[in-house]
Parts: C-alpha cells; sequence; structure tokens
DNA sequence: CTGATGTAAACTGTTAACAGTTTGCCTTCG
DNA sequence: CGAAGGCAAACTGTTAACAGTTTACATCAG
C-alpha cells in the first residue's frame, strides 16, 4: 500500500485527486489519509513514507506534510523527529479509556433525549433498532455494524450537543487504531440491540437517569465483549 | 501584533525560534501560535497573514503552514480557501455546549476519584482548596485563578484517565476562544470554592454519585456565572 | 458625488530544489 | 565467520520561487 505510482504508463487515468480545485489539495490529502488508516489500508505502527503519498496522488510534499500535520493533532498519526511519521497504535489500556468516554457521552445524549426529543426522533431510532433486529436474526454481521453505526450516530446527533458529537466522533475514529477489535457475533448482535431497545425505552418514557445509565452500560457491554476478544487472543 | 520583523536592524536578538533545532520548527510556531492566540493577543475573528507570521519567527512559510493545519485540527482556528487563516470565534451557544462538556467529564473524574483515590492525591487537593480560600479572602483574582486551573488540572490528572484530561484540556482551550470570559468576583471566589470543598468531601466520603453530581454542578455553576456576564453585557 | 470597472499589489496554494539526518549495505579487519 | 566502520542511497526538514486568486485602490462614467 502506498507504494508505486499506480497507474500505468499511458493510462489515461489521472488519479484520484485531479479534481476541479474548490477545496485545497491539503484537504484532499488528509481525506484520503484518513480513509485509507480508518480503512486498515495502511495499519497501525506502519511508516507513511512522504514521497510515495505525493507521487501516488500526484502532488508535491507540501500538502502531504500539511495533511500529516492535521492528522497528527486528530490523534491518528505520530511524527517522530527525522524519522518519519507512523501510524497511530492505540494500546489496550488506552482503548478501554476510550470505551469510558464513549459510555459516558453516550449517556449524556441519551439522558438529554430523555428529556427533550420529538416524535420523529424517538421514531427514526425505533426505525433503525428494527432494521438491526432484522440483520441480527439473519446473521448478516456488516450490515447490523453499519446501521448500529447509524443508530449511535443519529442518537448524538439528535441530543443537540455538536461538541459532543464531535469528540464521540473523534473516539470511535482513535478506536479503530486499536489492533484487537471486537466484532458482532450473532450472540453479540442481540445483546447489543436489546440494550438499543432499553436505551429508546427509557428515552419514550422521559427517564433520563435510566437512559443516562442505560446508554453507558451499552458502551460498557462493548468494551466486556471487545475485552473477551482481547483476553481470548494472545500474542501481539 | 504578528506585524513587522518587531527586531531593529543592527540589534543582536535573534527572535524567539532560534534555539538549537532539537525538535522541528514545526513544533516551534505551533507552540507560538498557540500561546499567542490564548493569551488573547491574536484576537478571534483576527486574520492570521503567514507571511509576517513566517518573518516575526525568522522562519520559511512551510512550517507556518504546517503549524497552522494543526491548530485547525485543534479547533483554534478556521481556515478559508485562498482567504486565509483566521482565529476561530467561538459562539456563546458554543460555550455553553463547551461548559456541559466540561461539567460531564469533571463529573466523570469526582466519582472516579470518590472511588479510588491515594491519601496523598486528596491531601494536595486539600491543600490547593486551603490556597484558594486564602487567594479568595485576599480578594486576590489572578492567584486564585492560577490554582483553581491546578486544582482542575490535578483533578483530572488523579482520576487516571489520560484521554478524559486531554479532552478536557482541549475544552478548556477551546472556551478561551469566546470572548465573553466569566471572572472571579469576590463573592464568585467563594461559591466556587465553597463547591470544591463540596467536591473534596464527597470524594472523602467515597460517595461517588454525590461526587459526580456537585462536580458535574461545579462547572454549571461556572456556565451560570459565565451566562450572567453575557446577559449583562449586550452587544458584540 | 456615487457607483461601476479595471488594474496592481498582496496573499494564499503549490511546486521544486537544497541541506542535513538516518538507514541500510558493503567492505574490511579481527 | 562475525563485528565494526564507512560509504551511499533514501528520506525528512526547510527554503525559495512560481501560479492563481483575492482585495484594495484609483480611475472614469453617470
Amino acid at each position: 500500500m502506498l507504494e508505486a505510482p499506480a497507474t500505468a504508463p499511458g493510462s489515461t487515468h489521472q488519479g484520484p485527486i485531479d479534481i476541479v480545485r474548490t477545496q485545497s489539495l491539503t484537504t484532499l490529502v488528509q481525506r484520503e489519509l484518513e480513509r485509507l488508516i480508518l480503512a486498515g489500508d495502511v495499519k497501525p505502527g506502519e511508516r507513511i513514507n512522504e514521497q510515495h503519498v505525493a507521487q501516488r496522488l500526484r502532488v508535491s510534499r507540501g500538502p502531504v506534510r500539511e495533511a500529516l500535520r492535521g492528522l497528527e493533532r486528530a490523534g491518528l498519526v505520530e511524527a517522530r523527529v527525522n524519522r518519519g511519521v507512523y501510524v497511530r497504535e492505540v494500546s489496550v489500556e488506552q482503548a478501554l479509556e476510550i470505551y469510558e468516554m464513549r459510555g459516558l457521552i453516550t449517556g449524556f445524549a441519551c439522558a438529554r433525549l430523555a428529556a427533550a426529543s420529538t416524535a420523529d426522533q424517538r421514531g427514526e431510532l425505533a426505525g433503525l433498532v428494527t432494521q438491526m433486529e432484522r440483520a441480527a436474526s439473519a446473521g448478516d454481521q456488516a450490515l447490523y455494524y453499519a446501521i448500529n453505526l447509524a443508530f449511535h450516530d443519529k442518537l448524538m446527533q439528535f441530543a443537540g450537543n455538536m461538541r459532543a458529537k464531535a469528540m464521540y466522533d473523534a473516539l470511535v475514529k482513535e478506536s479503530h487504531l486499536c489492533r484487537r477489535r471486537s466484532l458482532f457475533s450473532p450472540r453479540n448482535m442481540g445483546e447489543s440491540n436489546a440494550e438499543h431497545a432499553a436505551i429508546l425505552d427509557a428515552i419514550r418514557r422521559g427517564d433520563a437517569e435510566t437512559a443516562r445509565k442505560v446508554g453507558e452500560e451499552h458502551i460498557v457491554g462493548g468494551r466486556r465483549r471487545f475485552l473477551d476478544v482481547v483476553g481470548s487472543t494472545a500474542g501481539t
């Protein structure tokens, strides 16, 4: 990954970054690098070669360096002086801290929704829970994962604190940098979605304190499922 | 600010950024710009001129641009395409969101300390409360402000979640970008420190739930004092 | 006197070249 | 045969120059 110039000589394909420049190249490079990192195409601990990136995206090193500085502040990469930029590795301890913070913020959002939410919002969340139920029954992990993401996204969005949502999103991104990741086994999907239903129920009843509690515990549940994976998989 | 080359011709003074380069220029520029912004030397809404910064710090535009990209991701500046980088303006609404998040995280830290803290840690916090009491009695706002900062810093540090502390620090920095700021009037200092004492008391008793509540309410108190200032000061 | 238009200066976005450090490989000596 | 030292390639850090856009000012028409 991120090695050769990719396009063969004679190819008319101009590379991914030759769009009309309504945005700066730095922004486009940053987005592309973030995508590669979060998709796991470049793995934690791996080094990012400025020249290779520049050649691959048909850009000079300037915008690449700027993009990398942004990603550094976002916590996605680490820069070692005179030694290059590396994709950050998130340890298990750090991952647990991240789970705690995600739980805290999710609990906040749930409490907020219990105190103030529209029927439309509750309906949309209910619809997603139903969809997850179907995905879980079908055993479709990828689908469940996607809808689960949307559910939590809406939850944060409806809570009406943009700063909370931004922090939550940053935490989710960061958690992708931990090699050990928990997946949704069929049993986990059912368990996870039951918690979603409990959150929604508390929100509907306007019970802020319970909503906060089950929201927080839902993420703690994710943390437990994560620990199961870590525990059962020894080695690096 | 950030205008002329500063040093007069013939001056032997080499400018702030001619230290032995054990760190990258970008890092030093970033630190200096962050300092200028947080100290209020460059104000929210003001434009940052790359060339002027570069000249003033005796550096080329490259490192300056990289530093600005980092500050952008940190939320301290905003970049408008082909139009330059501006110090971010935090609206009153955004400031209130930030207060909410600071309260949430502070409450978390207090609960955590109530559940698990050493005698040394509690002693250190108690010492700071005592110092603040003296500062409040003397009516020394600057001193109270400084110790208050240290108290909250220790609180987050002792809570043992580095991610929480990092998020809290980022929020505090961001809140500096709101023009309307609450100061510590003599009455406010006493009120604020009484809340500190209540926090410490709950921590000592090991009452996590109360600690969380008073910790959160302490920041909400800050938010209320902030709203008083906003309300009593009309206009831009 | 006011508003539109055109021109020049200023500034941002980008690229390419230069300097110094790191790293890997090869040679050479024990 | 193994290890230490040196040389060369590769890569990062930095700078300077170029290109295109924005902005401010001056000029001119109404």
